[in-house]
DNA sequence: TTGTGTTTTATTGCCTCC
DNA sequence: GGAGGCAATAAAACACAA
């Protein structure tokens, strides 16, 4: 409705001075709610907009200003906080959406590099497996496996750890002993997380139990994972860390 | 023109505060 | 207990498609 259209449909308290008039409304009240005017709408939004609540004072003064009653007034700032309560609620809403749908998109591009990184790990597991069994000691047992772990403590979800099935520690699992975690240094080799920006498995202190030569296809003695982080110092990026 | 959905004005009942 | 606020609701006014 534009407001030339509003203004032709008056309200029919056309005259202030009859509409602040207590006895207009006795003697001529009408049965029909009229709307009230543009300029009434504009001036009281406007003093809404200062001050949401109406002093008593402040209330007499607009009601005579704006030829209504002083009640009208009441209720007309009645309405408006209850109809600004509604949209704020909208608005609330829509800030809570977005912010959850952006979570949820994050959530399941972690979660489906969270699946490959795993899938990534079997294959290595299987691989070890085979070159085990290549070079076999008399058991035919694998001497080596990697182990992935569910946890909540790794931003990817799980770790890696490298069992030494041949080795004669403790529950035959020959974790290695790092306290904390480590700085990745140059001259390891690393399996490459792929998608998983700055992500990867590094395999560091390779050797051979054939002959002893670094020929990359070494066992594990420790794997690395390690996940982005803005600083970085030397190339390398801080935070890394190992999980034994 | 009419049916229907939305907006605006007003009332009612309950609650809180002084 | 009275004044004022709020939620729920009624009802008139209005917008708009068919």
């Amino acid at each position: 409705m534009g407001i030339e259209e509003a203004t032709k449909r008056q309200s029919i308290f056309s005259y202030p001075e009859d509409l602040y008039n207590e006895e207009y409304y006795d003697d001529q009240a009408p049965e029909k709610k009229r709307r009230l005017t543009p300029e009434q709408v504009h001036l009281l939004e406007k003093s809404f907009e200062v001050e949401n609540k109406l002093e008593p004072e402040k209330k007499t003064q607009l009601a005579k200003k704006l030829g209504m009653q002083p009640r009208q007034v009441a209720v007309w700032f009645q309405n408006r906080r209850a109809r600004w309560k509604t949209k704020q609620l909208e608005r609330d809403y829509d800030v809570l959406k977005s912010s959850y749908d952006s979570l949820l998109l994050s959530y399941d591009s972690i979660k489906k590099e969270n699946e490959k990184l795993k899938s990534e790990v079997n294959f290595l597991n299987e691989k070890l497996s085979a070159k085990d069994v290549a070079g076999a000691p008399a058991s035919g047992q694998s001497s080596h496996a990697l182990q992935v772990e569910e946890t909540r403590d790794s931003p990817l979800g799980f770790v890696v750890k490298v069992e030494d099935r041949l080795s004669s520690g403790s529950g035959g699992s020959a974790v290695v002993d790092e306290d904390g975690p480590q700085l990745v240094d140059s001259g390891h080799s690393y399996f490459h997380c792929n998608d998983y920006p700055g992500s990867l498995v590094a395999v560091n202190g390779l050797q051979s139990e054939d002959d002893g030569s670094d020929d990359s296809r070494g066992y594990c003695s420790e794997i690395f994972a390690a996940a982005e982080e803005p600083h970085q110092e030397g190339g390398v990026p801080m935070g890394w860390w190992a999980w034994p």
